[in-house]
DNA sequence: CGGTATATATACCCCTGAGTAACCTGACGC
DNA sequence: GCGTCAGGTTACTCAGGGGTATATATACCG
């Protein structure tokens, strides 16, 4: 036994902080598992560590458990991929760098891209709202890109018109290609981001006259 | 009042297929509005004009109503588009019906399009089969469509290997942009699917280069 | 060494909603 | 007419689980 298990076997008071990070991560987990109804706060306080009344004295009610979750996994994924652009260098390789970290984070948590993805969106409203907000912060992102790119190219207007659809296609097309991953675990996030740039850089009729897009 | 709004006043007792209809239809309805937990078995009978033991009598569970809803709604999309699609044009011509066939579905079937897709993925096992079931048919009519192209053109190996994630992307792509669609409504199912078109068959490369894909 | 605030647990309340028992009623065959 | 069966309802049971009142232990401060 480690002198850190000890440490946590034996002191069982803990300051709020620590506390307050087992049970969001106990709560992400049993989200995933289970969903947000299904899910019972008996069963995050078990997996926490911690009685339920705990819960409530920190957190709040259920809601604002899962709220808290959202916003938590949501910060870490957008800094994790903020972090892997690199914004000095061309249209294509920060796309590239992007969807490499955001495979990265998902391979890393999947508990986190469960609840994110396919949790929060169908729970209602008020949760569908962060998500779409991060979404939205996504596709901007990928917008500025493509317009930027669009516009020094000279194509003004009709980039500016699609260039906000094209972008929300792109981005669920990552986040399709993130799901499709959990049912063929085999792949590495590059295959993953090298696939999506072929698609979305290249297109299909480049693809079959036997173009690939790579990594300058 | 017309004579057939005076027969459905009139005579309460209908056949059972009919009361079946209702019931699946306020289902979806109900199931789309508030997800699967939340909506309850009274508002599903409710909003069916039918008192809720005749639910348990005909359709069983709430898990049997709600499988039998996302039954018959995913056997409605899958009917749409493939009467959507004419196998004997090029390829791309076939992607650009199927999509548009697709975007007509969802326009008209918006709580149909919800329940599938943002709710039977986070209830559970059971029904997440289900749409993952249709997901795979829709990515293995598109991969089929991308390999043989791919391997007209002699590209064996290299098609056969992504095919499939590149068709998942793709299919994720349709997906999400129908999801984007609900918050932009003043758009028609053909300038979706142009986009996918012009995102995925010839990419933002060309895109930006001032090419766009249109039908032949 | 007391006293107080904080950390933590036990045991409970009570509402919501799935599922059902028991009962009604009109239509149709004989 | 009258049994009988499908169509239909009202009114109930009961478990699960969100949320909390109450009690206890430990650290820290003077």
């Amino acid at each position: 036994m480690t002198e850190s298990e000890q440490q946590a076997e034996k002191s069982k008071r803990l300051p709020r902080a620590v506390r307050e990070k087992q049970i969001l991560d106990a709560a992400v987990t049993v989200f995933a598992r289970h969903g947000y109804h299904p899910a019972s706060m008996d069963e995050v306080s078990e997996v926490a560590g911690v009685s339920k009344p705990m819960i409530y004295s920190y957190l709040g009610s259920k809601e604002d458990l899962f709220l808290q979750c959202i916003r938590r996994e949501a910060n870490r994924l957008i800094e994790a991929v903020r972090t892997g652009i690199d914004v000095d260098v061309a249209a294509d390789m920060q796309l590239w760098t992007g969807l490499r970290a955001f495979y990265g984070f998902v391979a890393e948590h999947r508990a986190s891209w469960t609840v994110l993805h396919q949790q929060a969106l169908a729970v209602g409203e008020k949760f569908a709202a962060e998500v779409t907000a991060l979404r939205s912060h996504a596709i901007e992102m990928v917008t500025k890109l493509v317009v930027s790119e669009g516009s020094r190219k000279g194509l003004g207007e009709q980039a500016e018109f699609s260039g906000e659809g094209l972008s929300a296609a792109l981005v669920g097309a990552a986040e399709a290609l993130a799901d499709w991953w959990l049912d063929h675990p085999d792949l590495s996030p590059g295959v993953l981001a090298s696939w999506l740039m072929n698609l979305t850089w290249l297109g299909f009729n480049d693809l079959v006259q036997g173009q690939v897009w790579r990594p300058s």
